[in-house]
DNA sequence: AATGCAATTGATAATCGTTTGCATAAACCC
DNA sequence: GGGTTTATGCAAACGATTATCAATTGCATT
């Protein structure tokens, strides 16, 4: 699975769309290579300062619009806070989000998908994109 | 299907909640009950300064808050946008947006509801609530 | 390596939806 | 009706994001 796209690769996804390689650019994309889990663009503006102090909250913005237009990135809105980012993956997945903890995870299941499908046509309608959020808790081991 | 709650039935509501019945949370019931769809704030807003042109849409905002919180309405945050409201109902339902006209189609299909909580069980979790947004566009009739 | 020009940047103001602080004006209970 | 307590209106504050705009930079070309 890890499917470890390389720096180099998002550079050629931003050429492809006909997008500089500018210095901040890069700094972003090495953040976003080396980020665990869905940071927001003030995580991701924190980080960038730390390796160049001249880096504007905007060019982040402006930087992950970017990157979302070239299919690098995914971006996704969890209930009311900001924005959170995630690297492009070929496999759809959807997210389950820890209400104790926060904690996002990731999972797929095609038969969604395909229910998905099914619920739309009978409505008449074709599936262009969903958003499915789970809100769950950690199973008790009940051992009390 | 059709469970109207009165407006009397959201006073209980409110007044169980320990909160008073004002003019303003009156008119702004009396909106919600007569609404069709999922108005945003600034709608009920508008509706509100008709009936009484003194309303705040602080007001508006602080109201729906209470009413979300004593379980009155429910609250969605499709896409980008403002936040929508809608009367709490008995059956639980997702929403389909067609990406064109902006229009909200509700369905409902327990086998969805099944197959989340089978996933999460799955992955340690009970589901606590979840969101379902599909997006999709209707289907030519294709005749050209 | 210098040049030209469009794309990009940083700084800041602007925007949008929403929340909040505060003084005044209702609700509610007796 | 009076006294509390809570809610209101207004306006300012807010957080996330976008727009503006002069100054800078990437990069294809010389």
């Amino acid at each position: 699975m890890g499917e470890t796209a390389t720096k180099r690769d998002y550079e050629a996804m931003l050429r492809a769309a006909g997008l500089r390689i500018t210095k901040p650019r890069q700094i972003i994309l090495t953040i976003l290579l080396q980020a665990e889990g869905h940071p927001d663009a003030a995580q991701i503006f924190e980080r960038a300062v730390a390796m160049d102090a001249r880096i504007s909250l905007a060019t982040v913005y402006r930087t992950m619009k970017a990157l979302e237009e070239s299919g690098a990135i995914e971006r996704h809105a969890f209930g009311d806070g900001p924005a959170r980012f995630e690297q492009a993956r070929s496999a759809h997945h959807d997210h389950l989000i820890d209400i104790d903890s926060g904690e996002v995870v990731e999972f797929a299941d095609p038969r969604l998908e395909a229910l998905q499908d099914e619920i739309a046509a009978r409505l008449g309608f074709e599936i262009v994109q969903h958003r499915l959020v789970l809100y769950g808790r950690r199973r008790a081991r009940d051992d009390g």
